[in-house]
DNA sequence: CCCCGACTTGAACAGTGTTCAAGCCTGAAC
DNA sequence: GTTCAGGCTTGAACACTGTTCAAGTCGGGG
């Protein structure tokens, strides 16, 4: 049975969702595909090299579906979800992205469709990428931890040796509650500060 | 020669500056040590553990010294700036802090300080990490891209295929910007729909 | 039918984190 | 001044990692 490069990435995406990233060796990899480990060695030069195929893998739903009409705040509020969802639809997905620089198909593609909308509003398109980094490292960031903090699991057990003032009890308050209302929050702090800046003159 | 938890620290965090995170390992770190690989792990029980504490080390300076007398959006500005020097006084700082929830007396101290810049400025207690973590997201995932970006260095080649239009230029022309101005941007930008918030009712 | 290039094997290489019995070395107790 | 105990280190091993490569297999076109 030969293998296409497509089949090598989607056989390490299932094998990541079992194993996770520290999980996923390319000798696992070629046991879950029936091949031996060097074969997939002929698809991708290196470990990295499919890492960032992954990495093109899960961002690509990102831009499946155009985004429909709306007022440019709730559009780019809507891509910021669909790539948290897309980050959290693999385990460790976050990992995987952030670990590579990605220029791929998909992530170009993605990256453009979020500037259009942004100079879609009216904003220059050599201040729209100033904009669209922050948003694209905050998403990343918190889903980073999100992800890692699913994996742990023992987080009530781990600040036990805290004072247990007001501001702990926020803390573990704040870290108990949903992820996406945090996640949430914290896009729309952003969103604010954007439309502040926005409609007190575009350029 | 007889080493301790500190010195393993100093002497790994010196080894990571000379290495890079990928280089840092436990033969290398004794040889630079003086010392068998084994003897680290008398020390600490594992290099996760050792790298929580390089973590912890590498934020100490946050909070090293109190926050002047300010408007709380000037001191959080400040905090979120010493975190980011903080993160870049060493070769993959934001890589190791980000992989690691660290609940160690530094982090936890610079936390706290930074929630209470927040409760200072009226904002209720159990709404400050709300703020606080986005932050520190943003932080975390702009310098792990400003590291990663600097530890590249072929930037120029690397987006030479994509078609030459209006968008990929002011990307890379932004990519190719101080990365001091392009955080401070996306900072003020956060910031801004703070304060935006605040203004209209600390509640 | 054969052959060539796309693909795979199987074994090896150098390196990784981690473990552990055995030893050393130091500083306190007698 | 000698003994003793513990803190600390050694050195070798274990199971595993990514990566390479000569040699082999296999399928489809001439």
């Amino acid at each position: 049975m030969q293998l296409n490069r497509a089949d090598v990435v989607t056989g390490a995406l299932t094998l990541l969702d079992a194993e996770g990233l520290d999980g996923l060796t390319m000798r696992k990899l070629g046991a879950h595909l029936g091949v031996q480990a060097g074969a997939v060695y002929w698809h991708f030069t290196n470990k990295q090299a499919l890492l960032e195929a992954m990495a093109d893998r899960i961002v690509e739903s990102v831009g499946d579906e155009p985004f429909p009409p709306a007022p440019w705040d709730a559009q780019l509020s809507d891509m910021a979800q669909r790539l948290r969802r897309a980050l959290l639809s693999r385990r460790d997905g976050a990992r995987v992205v952030a670990g590579t620089y990605v220029i791929e198909p998909n992530t170009v593609r993605s990256g453009q469709q979020a500037l259009r909308i942004l100079t879609g509003a009216g904003i220059p398109a050599d201040r729209a990428p100033w904009i669209l980094f922050p948003l694209f490292h905050y998403v990343l960031g918190h889903t980073i931890e999100e992800q890692a903090q699913r994996a742990e699991g023992d987080w009530e057990n781990r600040n036990a040796g805290l004072p247990d003032d007001e501001l702990n009890h926020a803390m573990t308050a704040m870290i108990s509650a949903d992820p996406a209302d945090r996640f949430t929050y914290g896009l729309e702090l952003f969103l604010d500060g954007l439309r502040h800046r926005h409609q007190e003159g575009p350029a």
